[in-house]
DNA sequence: GGTATTACTTTCAGGATTGTATATAGTGCT
DNA sequence: AGCACTATATACAATCCTGAAAGTAATACC
């Protein structure tokens, strides 16, 4: 491992959190490209540049790193989720650019298919709760009763919007992982630009049933 | 394996189709309960009760088995999925039993899970390209333009039908993955009654979709 | 400069899983 | 009955991965 100068070795040494860090990164780069079975200690170590022993000295099993993966991975959704609900325009009931960045976090950026390992390998139920979708409910919640008691329209039930936001949710997240062989089954050209008109009919279609078109 | 009596073996010798039925039944059943990861020679062989080379014998190899049972779930799931479209009461259009029945073989059957394991491992690509969803897709346009047009009422895009069933398949799939970890995320309790009304309430936002209320 | 700490390496062991080689026993056919 | 075919069993090999043990080298601190 690491270079080899003269018959000896020169050892790259970093600050455990630095250590640590790349470690994650590598790790997240493996599970991105080759997949749940990507994740093996030799591997990793060898994109580093260090020997699998050391993983183990910084996460102790290989059960730690995936529990350190995944808490670093969903702190970051969070933290991006969060920054998508609370952006400028969050009281209007217009979901297009709220979904626009939704499906950017989860499918560009991969978390759907992180969190679809997750899930698959278990490691996710070691997890505290977050109950980011239940905050998020309230919050359209209140802002449809509002709506509609200013029109004059029937006040929806609170499981309504609750089912809206698990669907917006479960699609999110199901786009991010299983959209492109559900494209692919549908026979749709691999254009991205029929994908963007997907993911604003939905934006739409959830509008509409969130409010009504007032028009 | 199999019984021991008076220090013979007695073997049970089934037929090859028969032998092939058991085997992906008991890996389908493994695949439910332990996800992927469950899907492992030894224990099939030991739930069917044979030696697990004789899984080799019969697929070749692990993937092949992978493979033959992703393969069986599809065909099946085309079958009914087609057999539903096709079916008596058509022109009622109503989703919901056929959602049922996706539902049932994506979540409790746990192919989602599967195919999610499949897409993230790569293994998926060597399945060829069904275009269920394009055959599908076109069922219900045509289905869709003759009732609109009876009722006088404005034709439809077909890429409005295509959205629709892209949302149900990547709905589908992501309930079946993300579907718990999603609600408990929106803190609803375990009760399996909510996901079964969410299902409901999500097939009749299809069907809406589908064909206007006539009332 | 000396010393303690710890990040890191090398080497090896244990275990699990897939796959191979070869023998055996049902089943059908002549 | 005898024979061919093949589904099945046993035993073994090969591979891979995680983890342990023990020693080495870089950094910090006195």
């Amino acid at each position: 491992m690491s270079e080899i100068i003269a018959g000896k070795v020169k050892r790259v040494r970093r600050t455990a959190e630095e250590a640590r860090r790349v470690i994650l990164d590598a790790a997240e780069r493996r599970l991105a490209e080759h997949g749940p079975e990507g994740i093996r200690l030799q591997d990793i170590a060898n994109d580093v540049g260090i020997s699998h022993p050391t993983i183990l000295h910084h996460f102790d099993s290989r059960e730690g790193l995936v529990l350190a993966l995944t808490q670093r991975a969903i702190e970051q959704l969070r933290a991006d989720l969060l920054a998508a609900f609370t952006g400028p325009h969050m009281p209007d009931a217009n979901m297009n650019p709220i979904l626009d960045r939704v499906f950017d976090v989860l499918s560009r950026r991969g978390h759907a298919r992180l969190i679809g390992w997750m899930i698959l390998s278990g490691t996710l139920r070691q997890l505290p709760e977050a109950g980011l979708l239940r905050e998020l409910t309230d919050l359209i919640h209140e802002m449809r009763v509002a709506e509609c008691k200013k029109r004059g329209l029937q006040v929806p039930d609170s499981e309504d919007t609750l089912f809206i936001v698990i669907l917006g949710a479960i699609a999110s997240f199901g786009d991010g992982l299983f959209g492109p062989l559900v494209r692919r089954a549908a026979k749709i050209s691999d254009d991205p630009a029929v994908a963007d008109r997907f993911r604003a009919w939905f934006a739409d279609l959830l509008r509409r049933r969130i409010l009504p078109d007032a028009q």
